[in-house]
DNA sequence: GCGGTATACTTGCGACGTCAACCATCTTAG
DNA sequence: CTAAGATGGTTGACGTCGCAAGTATACCGC
């Protein structure tokens, strides 16, 4: 158990190089970007994302699940986070009429208005940090791997009792 | 500028596209990730992270400013890890003899053994949720393009102590 | 209708990580 | 030698987030 582990640990690092990378960029830029956004516009990257995902909804509003789902969050998660973005006045509840479980979460004029203030500076952040380093092409092709990753979480059932 | 409002946007969609799948699957493969790796060794990502970079170190010893910039965590979550990483009797405290501010973090007999056990499992894991997504082409010119978003530099290499 | 299960959401709690402030030590200039 | 400043490291207060557990509502088979 020498020689053929070491040859078998080399292809190991050449497969955990991308992964460490990928890590390390992800904790610098997110640094980066949530410094900037915080000082900026006092928002974490996280209320931007929602903010941004509201805006493009249709009629301004998001069921907590679905939002949680799209922004990566767990249920308790977005819960916290909206109970923030309400607090300063960006989002509101509201009940839905044919199922009385869900909570929209809706942008209010005063969230437009703080998204659309946040938002060329955040772009041109993300812009800069991010999108400048590639070509076209490259962006592209980075967005196409990327998206093969698995983005929605497989549910761990193998623990039922 | 002229009639191209739309596409401006579109434009800007476009960059933005690349970065929020990036964000997106590094929250999924990470959860994932963690929670894999907690259940079978009892470790954090970063616990993980730290064990490795010591013991690819010569003398299996790094000084915390350096865990610091290559895990790409601030000093005093070092401070932190590492005090959890000695109570579990994994790292060791050590001075250094010709500058009394430095500490360093040494691996110990025990933690080169948690490391070994974790090792290939959390490999495997990190293979099967991302690694084995690309082609070995592709793979590398992820980490190439990786490579290029601003990080601290990569310092694992044939280095002087 | 009535149980049983699945879904939407909230809350208690603990883990992790940051910043700011702090102490200790080294280095350099005068 | 000493004062000033850089560097290594720790600690306290704080924010964020996930999991487990709990509540409320919906749906399905009978």
């Amino acid at each position: 158990m020498s020689s053929q582990i070491l040859s078998d640990q080399a292809q190991h690092e050449a497969r955990l190089g991308p992964w460490l990378r990928f890590l390390r960029a992800h904790a610098a830029v997110t640094r980066q970007l949530s410094a900037r956004l915080e000082s900026h516009a006092g928002l974490t990257l996280s209320d931007f994302d929602v903010l941004a995902q509201l805006f493009h909804a249709p009629d301004r509003r998001l069921r907590r699940v679905d939002l949680a789902r799209t922004v990566l969050l767990s249920a308790s998660g977005i819960t916290r986070l909206l109970d923030g973005l309400e607090r300063a006045g960006w989002v509101e509840k509201a009940s839905c009429a044919s199922d009385a479980r869900v909570t929209y979460a809706v942008l209010t004029a005063a969230g437009e208005a703080k998204f659309s203030e946040a938002r060329a500076s955040h772009h041109a952040d993300i812009d800069e940090l991010f999108g400048s380093r590639f070509s076209d092409d490259e962006r592209a092709a980075l967005s196409e791997l990327l998206g093969r990753l698995p983005m929605t979480e497989p549910v761990c059932e193998s623990e039922k009792t």
